[in-house]
DNA sequence: TAGATTGTTAATCGATTAACAATC
DNA sequence: TAGATTGTTAATCGATTAACAATC
């Protein structure tokens, strides 16, 4: 089993969105590859957690030894932010998690709307979790009279019928979804309407681009229970 | 892009858990690949929705329309149940779903301690996800002396110091992690002591295995954002 | 210069897909 | 028999990794 130690979500993060003095200049030469991708926020998050600690340079075995990739693989990776390492010395921890940033849209400072203020929801803004990835949650809607007019983390939580018009008259980046399953289909449309760039979905109907009219990011948590379930059986299967 | 329908999380279920005269005899003839796995939840997913429309057979390529899974694939991906399938026809769902539910472990019962009893914790509970994956939580403990003692979803919160002996007394499988950050330290000698199989976590701090001396499931969902931001960015790189 | 570590090549491995023979 | 659809092969594609020359 592939080991990996230490890469951790810091709580407090001073250098959470860099300054804009720090941008890094260079863009990637070409397109970054799916596998690598999927990487990128292990890398972001470790680099992070070394920035906090006043750590300024790192080798790929290093950080090999802290994300549990392959320092082959690592420095395949960072390849496509631009010639940030130095033969002989490392990586440069801050160039690299600026370059890294900047890819993630972390210094984009987009702006959400969260759609359902039921447990999920606040937990969701209570976690400092979209500041820390550039994002500002602006409103709160609901659709139960029961929550609306309450305030949640500061935010009042307005009828999600006037979502419309909010957005209208806000341009708003990206949506929140933390509403039940059987709320969807009456969403939907509204959803389109309102252009968002992109709908974070933590709803249990899993949703595709087309039916958004956005980039879409679906939170399975199911299928992640049922990762969990099937390696336990495995392993049991093993000891037999 | 890959187009998928309607692989939905359905909220009445009743073949959440199939009857015991129902399973299947057969056992994977060798090793599932783990891309074969990551796939599984999701034809569980679909399949289980079938079955509560009363869909008794479907064809590789019906199920590729409605998954996003290339029919070849799938084709290959369904061997490892067994001769499920028969030429000419299709699949017969029943049988399919049913050898998928073993696999996955939803046969199995396992049972679940709920350890931080804030809003992602009654989320959790709240949500019908456990039991859909055949996880009963037996009990939910926290370290707060405002929310000890309090009724979430039928279960009364324990005291997180009542963890250890609650564990020695009743065998649980399974630990649902909903804790702040910053408790991860002091919990982690506890988790190990308990002697769970597995760990589904939801706190913002990865573990592995070797942490928890238990099958680790980590839930990041600030990867989650990470993506979804990252795609959006790409998607406005493009259209300049 | 000597030691360290990157950047890059090339081999290997695994996953995806089209095509079609087998067979219901 | 004819039509449909699986099971299986083989080609292709992309991802991983070890090894080492380049160079700080």
């Amino acid at each position: 089993m592939r080991k990996k130690q230490n890469v951790q979500e810091e709580p407090d993060d001073i250098y959470s969105i860099p300054a804009i003095a720090d941008r890094a200049v260079s863009q990637p030469e070409c397109v970054i590859p799916e596998a690598v991708v999927k990487r990128l926020p292990r890398y972001f998050r470790c680099l992070r957690g070394l920035l906090n600690n006043d750590v300024m340079k790192i080798s790929s075995s290093e950080l090999s030894d802290l994300t549990g990739v392959n320092a082959a693989q690592l420095r395949q990776d960072l390849k496509y932010f631009g010639g940030l390492g130095q033969r002989g010395y490392g990586y440069n921890v801050k160039k690299l998690y600026t370059s890294i940033s900047e890819q993630l849209g972390v210094t984009k400072k987009y702006t959400a709307v969260l759609i359902g203020a039921g447990n999920l929801g606040r937990a969701i803004i209570n976690s400092r979790l979209c500041e820390q990835r550039g994002v500002w949650i602006k409103a709160v809607f609901d659709g139960s009279p029961s929550v609306i007019g309450k305030e949640i983390g500061d935010r009042k939580v307005s009828d999600v019928a006037e979502l419309r018009r909010f957005c209208r008259e806000n341009k708003t980046d990206i949506a929140v979804l933390c509403i039940p399953a059987d709320a969807k289909s009456e969403l939907l449309g509204i959803i389109k309407d309102c252009g968002f760039k992109g709908v974070w979905n933590f709803s249990p109907c899993e949703l595709d681009d087309c039916d958004a009219g956005a980039k879409v990011e679906n939170i399975c948590t199911g299928d992640s229970l049922s990762a969990l379930l099937y390696r336990m059986c495995e392993d049991e299967r093993e000891k037999e």
